[in-house]
DNA sequence: CCGGCTCCTGAGAGCGCTCTCACACTGAGA
DNA sequence: TCTCAGTGTGAGAGCGCTCTCAGGAGCCGG
């Protein structure tokens, strides 16, 4: 009667098909079976539409095939348009597709969410949990540790916790600009630096450093916060501070974009007088006036990657703490 | 033994209480108890680190308190960066956080993760599905209504399945850019309208057409798919088809600055020789050259008018099938 | 022809929770 | 003193699935 109303049970299959529960939960996680039967169990899904219950098989086995990805809710870098957050997002998703696991999409902005986060979390609602783009010395990471379940993050987390993460490769990126601004023959090579409390904005800055060590040239360095107005302020400082120079690495697109701006209010031409590379290859970096020379990140491989760990990690197997993935300069009108 | 290793369940905080498993469970769900008892289990959940089995609690109440947000993953629209993606995730994660709902994301790419989606959804995986910016004649829709779930769109979705849906003033947004250009005196005015599949592409061509209709102007109309190269092809389209045109409605932003670029390279001036008027108003129409009048649209507020719909249904609270939210004018230099 | 082996199958015991139901208890009213 | 609400509580029956375990069927060699 009610029984008739809902949707079909293990029961109702095994009823239809003249075979014992057990025998039909064999047949759909693929167990061995005669083909008789297997044939039964299979017509009988099939005549009644049978779906598993998710609930009832998490309940025993423990497992969610829940896959939870942490964003911070910040307006400059996830929801800005460097395309960061649904780069991630594609590549992540399309990993777990193939492993038949669901996405939960988190943003961390309050305290409030990050508590919600956490007792999720301990709920065991997810197999594990992908950290990205975490700023300064985020608790979450160390919460989670302790919980004990897999985490994986993107870029190295601050802090004491050590975390297996999928990184870029900020340092030989920057360091790899600023050799091109070297090699062009630029010799006032100034920086616009993202924000100090994450590792993209803080190695970044040591990557343009480290090429500039080499050479008798001198730092000039500015802090943006990678949005597209950072940027143009931050260049307006450096042209103030040095009007001499003669080139800009800005450690995000948006923040070369704004400095494109700044340099063009200010009468400087591009690359003429000033040439400026960016950082991230954004969509938005082919139509720049001039194109953007830019440093090119696989967003949607780290998504891809962090995926990866994470389901190794859930399925018991190892995996190595750190994955670089390389960057690559692109080069366009811009320098 | 085996049970002194897991997590603490119902049964051991109750026994630590001394009291019945039923009881622990009011007290979890807010339900009558005497002080004492209600003081009794709230102490033990402490001690014990309790936290509620998700699984074990949706396969009684049926409730997954998870919602899916289920998006096209197409290159144009949600992976551009005009942002709608990450607009309508915020706004759909804010009104879920407050529900204490999870967001589960689901990319709608290939046949196979369509079906993928539906057997989730029938599998009562989520209590509710939010579907946003499909294309043409999705099957999705109707496949999801048939299984009898909760379903909300954003905008209205093409074919003959009835679902509510949550949608912004696109023709009332395109007639009022329309209308400002016709009070600047602008007297050939063309359109790039966006892809005729998808209702905000085919209801802002309406708009222009509606505004231009009363006006002794006549429509000059090309078609982009609202990325910045197609609007930049089809205003070289339009300027070859009516080299006198004074003013063009680009359906999209990024279409806009396609047509910008089009517009500069072929040496006339914006807004002197040619007004340039966008929709969307996002992050970079600010930043154009000349910063970009457009329209704009509540992108957040369209997520979180969904999200609260779509709970309203999934509590069995009658909504209204059509939610039509304003478009502004804002007025910047390019028109 | 029988013991022993392999292989498939069904019975049944949970997984951790909610929720109905009956019961105990209190206090008001007759 | 007895009845009748009204209230809080505990026992117990599931929710739909997996998985262990024992039994039965089929086959082999001795």
């Amino acid at each position: 009667m009610s029984r008739a109303a809902g949707r079909p049970t293990l029961d109702s299959v095994a009823a239809r098909a003249g075979v014992s529960r057990a025998t039909v939960s064999r047949v759909v996680n693929g167990l061995a079976v005669t083909e008789s039967s297997q044939a039964a169990v299979r017509r009988a899904i099939d005549e009644l539409g049978y779906v598993p219950n998710h609930a009832a098989r998490t309940l025993v086995t423990q497992r969610t095939d829940l896959i939870a990805l942490v964003l911070p809710e910040t307006t400059d870098r996830v929801f800005s348009d460097d395309q960061f957050f649904p780069g991630v997002v594609n590549g992540v998703s399309q990993v777990l597709e193939q492993a038949d696991k669901q996405l939960v999409l988190m943003l961390a902005g309050s305290a409030a969410s990050h508590a919600r986060i956490e007792r999720s979390v301990a709920a065991r609602h997810v197999d594990g949990v992908l950290l990205a783009s975490l700023h300064g010395a985020d608790p979450l990471p160390a919460a989670l540790a302790r919980i004990g379940i897999p985490v994986v993050c993107n870029e190295r987390p601050l802090g004491s916790t050590p975390l297996p993460y999928v990184g870029v490769d900020n340092l030989g990126g920057a360091a790899a600009a600023v050799r091109h601004l070297l090699d062009a023959g630029r010799t006032r090579i100034a920086t616009i630096a993202g924000p100090q409390d994450m590792i993209a904005g803080i190695d970044r800055l040591a990557g343009y450093r480290s090429a500039l060590h080499g050479s008798s040239r001198r730092s000039i360095v500015a802090v943006g916060d990678f949005t597209l107005d950072s940027g143009m302020a931050a260049m307006r400082q450096l042209l103030d501070d040095d009007p001499g120079l003669d080139a800009v690495f800005a450690a995000s697109d948006l923040m070369a974009q704004g400095a494109l701006k700044a340099l063009r209010a200010a009468g400087r031409r591009v690359p003429d007088d000033v040439a400026v590379v960016g950082f991230d290859d954004t969509a938005g970096a082919r139509h720049t006036d001039p194109p953007l020379t830019t440093v090119r990140q696989p967003i949607r491989e780290i998504g891809r990657q962090m995926a990866r760990q994470v389901l190794r990690l859930v399925a018991g197997d190892p995996i190595e703490a750190t994955t670089t993935l390389p960057t690559e300069l692109v080069l366009r009108q811009s320098a």
